[in-house]
DNA sequence: CTCCGAGTCAGG
DNA sequence: CCTGACTCGG
């Protein structure tokens, strides 16, 4: 029934059988002897109902060949869990305290004060007015400190260059060490919490604690994942996709020169560079690219001129350009920008290639900000949707198959583009085969899916 | 002591 | 665009 209902209405956030029932107006009908009985008759009554609801809106074959089966496979990975080395984690969170501390005294000798720098009010004052740093305005109780702002004070700054680097560092500490510490369990592994019916788009999402957001991109956080190891005698297989999210709107966009581009090989924004620039492949240099690749992940947003010139740091017309241009080359991309709106103002919702939904009355808001919103999503829902049944998919079919043929083996983690399994170490070259090939088969799309996987003691080692 | 919003930052 | 965790401060 939670399922089901999540299904029905993926903005709500309570999917109780209370709750399902009053939305839908559902009654028991009569007296009954026990609470228990009334409750029962309730729920068929409700699931009677959104069974309904889900065959008129399409999405009957979601539950039933997506959800339903992930939600088993989602309750074995949890079981299973990742192992971790403590040991590690602990003296890794000792080094960072102890540098944070050093960095903490300099950042105080600076400001000629001690203060909380973890405190943004603090900060603020400090940075700001005692020492008459220009600011970015911002917030509504004062300066920003963010860091877009701190990033580019940090080179006529020093102390703007510490804060950063403590902000850092104390963030791994407390967030991933201390945090991730206390989530380990008797038997030495990290048990998630995988929520089913969280994300809008969706996705599934990570709690208590949440393993899709471990540092990646800076090479101080990466080193946290070779504290996620296999256990003796077993090897971490990492497989992810490459690009899904493009995909999936090359695809849906039928997009010709979108498709054509995956197709030519050549990486996607060097290619995508060299179409809005009007220039061959060999002549892209790393700026192009770089204005390629954002345009590209904004596109995915559904973002418009704003944004992207915040991102990439120029003005909202030069990135209006930038916008232009792209859409002109990729015209599907422009056309399906459009009718996915228009479909969307028609109907209340957009569907996912495999027809989930999402409602969207924001698009028929007065308010001009949240009626943006709408039209912003409008265009994002689609397709991260699409990614996120794809993946889905490829679970069920990798927790099968891995079940019939590599019963030692297990799904850990997913990471929205990335699945994770811990298999005996002789069968680690099969289970990384078996991974690239479900995956890639999990839809049959107008671009291929491409998959690199890769395996690994540890999860920065399987990575690749 | 708990709760909550805001700010910040980690991932996709 | 989509999330979740930590910290501060009321």
């Amino acid at each position: 029934a939670k399922l089901a209902g999540y299904l029905c209405n993926p903005s709500s956030n309570d999917y109780s059988v209370e709750r399902l029932c009053a939305e839908y107006a559902v009654e028991a009908g009569g007296e009954f002897e026990e609470e228990i009985y009334k409750n029962t008759a309730l729920l068929t009554g409700v699931c009677d109902t959104l069974e309904n609801r889900l065959g008129e809106s399409g999405q009957a074959r979601v539950l039933t060949d997506i959800e339903l089966p992930l939600s088993t496979v989602l309750a074995d990975m949890e079981k299973t869990g990742f192992l971790v080395n403590a040991e590690g984690l602990k003296s890794l969170g000792e080094e960072l305290l102890e540098r944070s501390n050093e960095i903490k005294k300099e950042i105080y000798e600076i400001a000629g004060t001690e203060f909380n720098v973890n405190s943004p009010k603090q900060l603020g004052e400090i940075l700001f007015e005692k020492l008459n740093i220009p600011s970015g305005k911002k917030t509504k109780n004062g300066y920003s400190t963010s860091a877009d702002i701190l990033d580019g004070l940090r080179y006529d700054y020093p102390i703007v260059d510490k804060v950063l680097s403590y902000r850092q560092l104390t963030k791994l500490k407390s967030t991933y060490c201390d945090g991730l510490l206390s989530a380990v369990s008797e038997d030495g592994r990290i048990h998630t919490t995988f929520n089913q019916t969280e994300a809008r788009t969706g996705r599934i999402s990570s709690l208590e604690p949440n393993l899709q957001n471990i540092p990646v991109r800076t090479d101080e956080g990466k080193k946290l994942r070779e504290f996620f190891i296999a256990r003796d005698g077993y090897t971490l297989c990492d497989a992810d996709y490459s690009q899904i999210e493009l995909r999936v709107l090359a695809s849906i966009a039928d997009d010709k020169n979108m498709i054509a581009a995956f197709n030519s090989g050549v990486d996607i924004h060097t290619a995508t560079a060299s179409e809005v620039f009007g220039i061959p492949v060999d002549m892209v240099l790393p700026i192009m690219r770089s204005r390629a690749k954002a345009v590209n992940f904004g596109i995915v947003y559904g973002i418009g001129a704003f944004s992207l010139g915040k991102d990439i740091g120029v003005s909202r017309k030069e990135a209006q350009m930038y916008i232009d241009n792209y859409l002109k080359t990729y015209n599907g991309v422009a056309r399906y920008m459009d009718n996915v709106i228009m479909h969307a103002k028609e109907n209340g919702f957009v569907t996912t290639y495999f027809g989930r939904r999402r409602y969207l009355p924001e698009l028929s808001s007065s308010n001009h900000m949240v009626r943006s919103f709408g039209e912003r999503v409008a265009r994002n829902a689609p397709i991260q949707g699409t990614a996120a049944d794809i993946i889905k998919i490829a679970m069920v079919n990798v927790y099968n198959r891995l079940k019939s043929d590599y019963p030692d083996s297990k799904l850990i983690l997913q990471i929205h583009d990335e699945l994770i399994v811990e298999c005996p170490e002789k069968d680690k070259d099969a289970v990384c085969r078996l991974l690239e090939e479900e995956m890639q088969n999990a839809a049959d799309l107008k671009v291929t899916l491409s998959v690199d996987a890769h395996s690994g003691k540890n999860w920065l080692e399987a990575k690749g």
